[in-house]
DNA sequence: TAGTGGTCTAGACCACGCT
DNA sequence: GCGTGGTCTAGACCACTAT
């Protein structure tokens, strides 16, 4: 248990930025994961200032993820982290090595539109306009990643039917197609998450989000798909093996 | 020149998100990269809302990346990202592929402690405890990313005295020790800035954050350093080739 | 119905940059 | 000195959850 906590009314720095550092410090201490923070009443009245001062507080913590808030019911010590390796290598197929875990992965297809990517284009070789299709993932009925994957057309026709409704990727493509697709390049970024995103991954707006781009090719190497996954910061991390 | 902004008051959708969404509908239309936005008191008059709800709105566009602010300046239009490959390869130096370029790198070595971390102290080989590094790069005076490197203080003797006030470590290996280092493993994940790393990179707490952890070994595949590159997901993506 | 977090207003004061 | 963004208060109303 920590001491009463200490506000600085005059050290310039802002009252929200101290009392979201002083939760933060009790957290895992005075508040372990899973337990409901005090109100933000009670908590305004215990740091002696206004309840949207406190709400700032609550707001840095949120878009750090160290805390979620839940209308109506209170603020809470989120769970810790579940980082998952998403390797590179052969397998290139999540839904499959998270099924043989255990958890139920599911990817829903959202919808698909011609995208006339003059540079994706080239590189999958495709003489018409390429199809995108925006599917996202589910692990234990989490959103976990959305993905938008581009295909040529004339390459997989049909496909459009053939993935809706049906859980992998990867299955579709080796079963109708005969085709076995793994990961080739890949650039990884980090970004802020705008508001589809973050209705869609059930985050807080500018959550980070690992996006990883890239090519996908076949046991020839020659390019299958070209994918930009977005995982959500706090579900997912990425290992590689560099040549 | 868009048209009138509107907003909805009975919507249900907060003001301050659909104030955000038709800002940032207005980004590279009506406001262009560099160019200063209303003040707040400005487009609190224009969307009749209170100064505090505009302000709320800016906030989401800050942290998301898409506007900066400066007190007493105002709010304007953030630069066009400038994304930087930093491609996995035989060259792990972005110091010197940055040179080439007409960039002015800098490293700072901040500090250097003892920390005996057991795993990484298996991974590197060493008997003692490990000395880690602290140091920032920057990039034509900004800085760009943050470095963790944990090294063997009995294969590196004096690295401490022989790293600090020079720019590349890996100038300092190779013409100190002989070593020349390339990059092994990297671990991928996007995370949230905290309040140092916000400060110390110049950018909103809670920004996005691409964190690359790893291992760099030497020409015979031999651990060398265990690193954690902290860079700012608004300045920097990676790169790799998969196996 | 009571308690919770979320939003919004009106008004105030502050620190900062510019002229 | 004035305009700027940043912070904070007091008070209000709302939507949601649980009882």
């Amino acid at each position: 248990m920590k001491g009463d906590p200490v506000i600085n009314r005059h050290s310039g720095v802002p009252l929200y930025g101290q009392i979201a550092q002083d939760l933060e410090g009790r957290l895992g201490d005075d508040y372990e994961p899973g337990d409901r923070l005090p109100s933000v009443a009670e908590l305004a009245e215990r740091y002696e200032v206004n309840r949207l001062t406190v709400h700032e507080a609550l707001g840095v913590l949120v878009r750090r993820g160290l805390v979620t808030t839940v209308k109506g019911k209170g603020s809470f010590v989120a769970l810790p982290i579940i980082r998952w390796d998403v390797r590179a290598g052969q397998d290139a197929s999540l839904t499959q090595a998270m099924g043989e875990r255990g958890h139920a992965v599911e990817n829903r297809v959202l919808g698909v539109v011609e995208d006339d990517d003059p540079e994706l284009r080239e590189q999958l070789g495709a003489t018409r306009a390429l199809l995108r299709f925006e599917s996202v993932r589910y692990v234990d009925d989490e959103p976990w990643s959305m993905t938008s994957t581009w295909f040529d057309p004339d390459r997989f026709p049909r496909l459009d039917e053939l993935w809706v409704d049906r859980s992998s990727l990867h299955l579709v493509l080796k079963q109708e197609y005969g085709v076995r697709m793994r990961r080739s390049t890949r650039t990884f970024a980090a970004l802020a998450a705008d508001a589809t995103e973050g209705q869609i991954l059930r985050v807080p707006v500018a959550s980070p989000i690992l996006q990883a781009r890239g090519l996908n090719v076949d046991e020839q190497g020659r390019p299958v798909a070209a994918v930009e996954h977005r995982f959500r910061g706090d579900r997912i991390q990425f290992s590689v093996e560099l040549g």
